[in-house]
DNA sequence: TCTGGGGTCCTAGGACCC
DNA sequence: TCTGGGGTCCTAGGACCC
């Protein structure tokens, strides 16, 4: 049987790509977009890497600079890269029925097992490059090899190739591009193991190849190591999971659904922690029922400055068992609250906060819970109550209908987005005008 | 004044059971 | 007086990813 061959579309400095879709006078010039809450820099245009700009620099470190060299700077807007990133993808699927996005930037493709004698992947590669651009409007490059490690490693490198794809499926190419890699730069190769493989003499991707299986087993976290390192070696080893929240197998379900912020300002009453909470928990159930999940743990975070000079700076939690999984927004907010009064210290300078569900089951699962369960009818009405919110909240706009306890709009712990451009494909009130 | 957010996978170790 | 070993389940934490 003839072997799959992977290919990774990875969108050019997506974000920025994203805000140039819709204004062309951004080509060209230095743009950068930055983390939410205006926190630090996380996309960059060519032009602003080669001003020096560097990837998750501070905002406000970096704001002179910016000023001084004119770069056009955005706050993060995810509707509107989601939207994107959903038409890239519909435009991958016309070359190939499987499909997995990895990321929002990024998506792997299976491509049929060659049925012809050598089949013309570089033709492909091009094929799909420009059907991107042309339908969407978003520069890629691709990466095409035998596993999906090797097909990071080529797309890796096709950035600096002309024609920005790159083909690897010859060992003869294989070996030259390991060659050429840093170890550093390996997908899965992080921050941790990469000064210790260097000091094991081993610098490129192709020296890590050459290792014993034995020393990588002790030296490179076990079964992690050694997969990978068979990745390079071109015999796949990742699994393929085409569409992760689309089927509701057992399988591919995701295990924990969140939603952290940090805030605007520090906050120290429990009042404004409470509509905080209350807000990230009523958002974390929304996220909760569009993957058609319940929950039965409800985690609070609360974090203090890791960054101040004269506190410890460190994130608590507090964690709420629901005898009975649900994905009702008033029951997960009286949880979330009951987490917040444990973790609630007075005169604490907090300045994130979160939500995180787990223990994730498709809702209406068998009950197990023999002393309080709850009245199937109750239970229904709870259910057809979500569905209007979240109906009414789809038609007429985020938060059109919400909870008393998520506070107002204008809440003092508010995050920073102050550069946003519009939501034009996802919002009525934002929409693209032509004039 | 101002340093993001949301995930996955794996392992170690404790509690408990037989 | 002696005090095993294997299994399961859970949690915390590490490492990595974009």
């Amino acid at each position: 049987m003839a072997p799959n061959v992977y290919a990774l579309v990875d969108c050019n400095n997506f974000y920025v790509s994203c805000e140039r879709v819709f204004r062309p006078e951004l080509v060209g010039v230095p743009v950068v977009v930055l983390s939410n809450n205006d926190g630090c820099l996380i996309s960059r245009s060519d032009e602003a890497k080669a001003l020096g700009l560097r990837m998750g620099e501070p905002y406000f470190k970096a704001r002179p600079f910016l000023e001084q060299h004119r770069v056009r700077v955005f706050s993060s807007n995810y509707p509107l890269y989601g939207d994107l990133s959903r038409r890239v993808n519909l435009v991958l699927g016309q070359f190939s029925p499987e499909v997995e996005p990895y990321s929002i930037d990024e998506s792997f493709v299976r491509l049929a097992a060659p049925v012809q004698h050598r089949p013309d992947y570089q033709a492909l590669a091009l094929a799909i490059r420009a059907a991107v651009l042309q339908q969407v409007g978003i520069p890629v490059c691709v990466g095409v090899a035998p596993t999906k490690t090797l097909a990071k490693l080529a797309n890796r490198r096709a950035r600096h190739v002309s024609g920005g794809v790159l083909i690897l499926d010859s060992p003869e190419s294989q070996a030259m591009a390991l060659a050429a890699t840093a170890v550093r730069d390996v997908w899965g190769i992080g921050r941790r193991q990469a000064p210790k493989l260097l000091a094991a003499d081993i610098g490129t991707a192709a020296e890590l190849a050459a290792a014993t299986e034995g020393w990588v087993r002790r030296n490179l976290g076990g079964v992690v190591g050694v997969r990978l390192w068979r990745e390079l070696r071109g015999e796949p080893c990742l699994s393929w999971h085409p569409r992760p929240e689309a089927d509701d197998e057992a399988e591919g379900r995701r295990h924990s659904v969140t939603y952290t912020r940090s805030f605007g300002q520090p906050q120290r009453g429990q009042p404004v922690l409470c509509e905080a909470v209350a807000t990230f928990a009523a958002r974390a159930a929304e996220k909760l029922r569009r993957h058609e999940l319940a929950a039965h743990l409800v985690t609070v975070l609360l974090g203090t400055d890791r960054f101040a000079a004269t506190t410890e700076g460190a994130t608590r939690t507090a964690v709420i068992y629901l005898p009975q999984a649900t994905q009702d927004t008033s029951t997960l907010l009286a949880a979330a609250r009951r987490g917040l009064a444990q973790l609630y210290q007075p005169g604490a300078a907090y300045v994130r906060a979160g939500v995180l569900l787990s223990g994730l089951e498709p809702p209406g699962q068998p009950q197990l819970d023999l002393f309080t369960p709850i009245e199937p009818a109750r239970l229904q009405e709870q259910q057809q109550l979500m569905r209007t919110l979240d109906s009414l909240n789809h038609r007429f706009g985020r938060d059109a209908v919400r909870y008393a306890a998520t506070g107002t709009r204008a809440a003092a712990w508010a995050g920073r987005n102050g550069f946003r451009s519009p939501a034009y494909t996802t919002s009525w009130e934002e929409l693209w005008q032509v004039k």
